[in-house]
DNA sequence: GAGTGGTCTAGACCACCCA
DNA sequence: GGGTGGTCTAGACCACTCT
């Protein structure tokens, strides 16, 4: 058990604040009093701050020690690399899942461009609708490569992609890169989401790689405008 | 010049990669090399590329090397900290700023909620319209405390009030939190944007701390539907 | 086995803050 | 001046990848 301290204490001390066992405002010891407590040293206890820092959880003063923040506790959708089942556990809404369709077809322009493939390459086609508090409001379109995810079915779909491809096919996910903007409503939002009359939806654009840096789905998230929310938080770089 | 040595090394190859002098794939020297390169230790050399990496520049791999990404160019609006000027200085496209109201208000309930601070206590209200290619599409309603900020003018809000605030009067911005959302178009946003009907605006709250950890300012950016898009970067935690 | 990145150690010096 | 965080050094061992 030697191995990660820094994510032993990164974790650790995530769970305190999020639970609130720690107020925010509370000063955390000071470095080498960490590192004493964990048997270690003050670099390993720094990487444990900076990325309790960098999550906003914490916020480190030149001379005068690291505190607590009260922002980190609020995480929730979308930000970062999260599910749709992980955020629906999160929010603790009554959520359902209805997958409209999941088949191999061939990539339309648009989708081949976004993957980078030729059009009408082969793909993974997977249509899920999202209900939140019995309202159709999300509508999820993942398209995977076929390279690298052989099986897909309707039940994969019910439950989690995410989970099927990391658990059960080993893949790695590592990164992501998300495009938000509004859009006019198309035929099939209408069909399958209850938009009661609003012109627009908000499009999340997904980009997700593997961790030997190929890209390997591409979703498209399209939400009800009055249910959207994403949150950020940003450090300015110096 | 022994200071941040990191630093240098992540501004080069940041600059290397965002003008694509190295392109996307390319192989960085290992560590090790980068470390005799700069007259350097690997810790510091990996200080500089770990920054890389969460930033989208590059890709670490395990055995392997850190390679060039092709995301870490396409930076823009409105992911991170940075303020209109900034980022029209960015985009490359005409823009113009009309400031439409400066003054010393007494906080009206919803702000003084936002804020933290008692409804009717004083605070600046700078209104200011952004007109991007001659389009009037973005909003931005500023509110700042008087004990930070003891002076506004027109001219400033003109400018830049981040420059302003960091420079002139030397307050450290080090970090915020932003919301972003969809709402119903209010009768100022159509008075003062041209919403071409547009019924909704995409609303982009904005609190920003001082690096002492006190809330100074709430900015709410009113953006015309379709002007809106906002990109970001995430990398999966592990 | 050679090369790579991931983690860790045990020091050091500095700039900053506060009493 | 004592405590704090920020940076850096010169090593070490490990897990992984490639050939």
């Amino acid at each position: 058990m030697k191995k990660n301290i820094y994510l032993n204490i990164y974790n650790e001390y995530a769970e305190l604040i999020q639970t609130g066992s720690l107020e925010p405002g509370t000063k955390l010891p000071s470095e080498s009093e960490l590192a004493e407590q964990y048997g270690t040293t003050r670099e390993t206890v720094r990487k444990a701050l900076n990325l309790l820092s960098q999550n906003g959880y914490i916020h480190k003063m030149m001379g005068k020690g690291s505190f607590v923040l009260d922002i980190g506790r609020m995480n929730f959708p979308i930000t970062g690399l999260i599910s749709f089942k992980e955020m629906s556990e999160k929010i603790g809404r009554p959520t359902r899942t209805i997958v409209e369709q999941t088949a191999q077809i061939e990539a339309p322009k648009d989708i081949a461009y976004f993957l980078q493939i030729p059009t009408q390459a082969p793909v993974w086609e997977v249509i899920r609708v999202r209900e939140i508090e019995e309202e159709r409001v999300i509508l999820d379109k993942d398209y995977l490569l076929p390279e690298a995810v052989q099986t897909m079915t309707a039940e994969i779909a019910a439950e989690s992609i995410y989970d099927y491809v990391e658990q059960t096919l080993g893949l790695v996910i590592s990164y992501a890169k998300k495009e938000i903007s509004v859009e006019e409503a198309t035929e099939e939002d209408r069909r399958l989401m209850d938009l009661k009359g609003l012109s627009h939806v908000v499009v999340v654009r997904n980009f997700v790689y593997l961790e030997d840096t190929t890209l390997f789905q591409y979703t498209e998230s399209r939400h009800r405008l009055d249910k959207f929310q994403f949150v950020d938080f940003a450090r300015r770089i110096r």
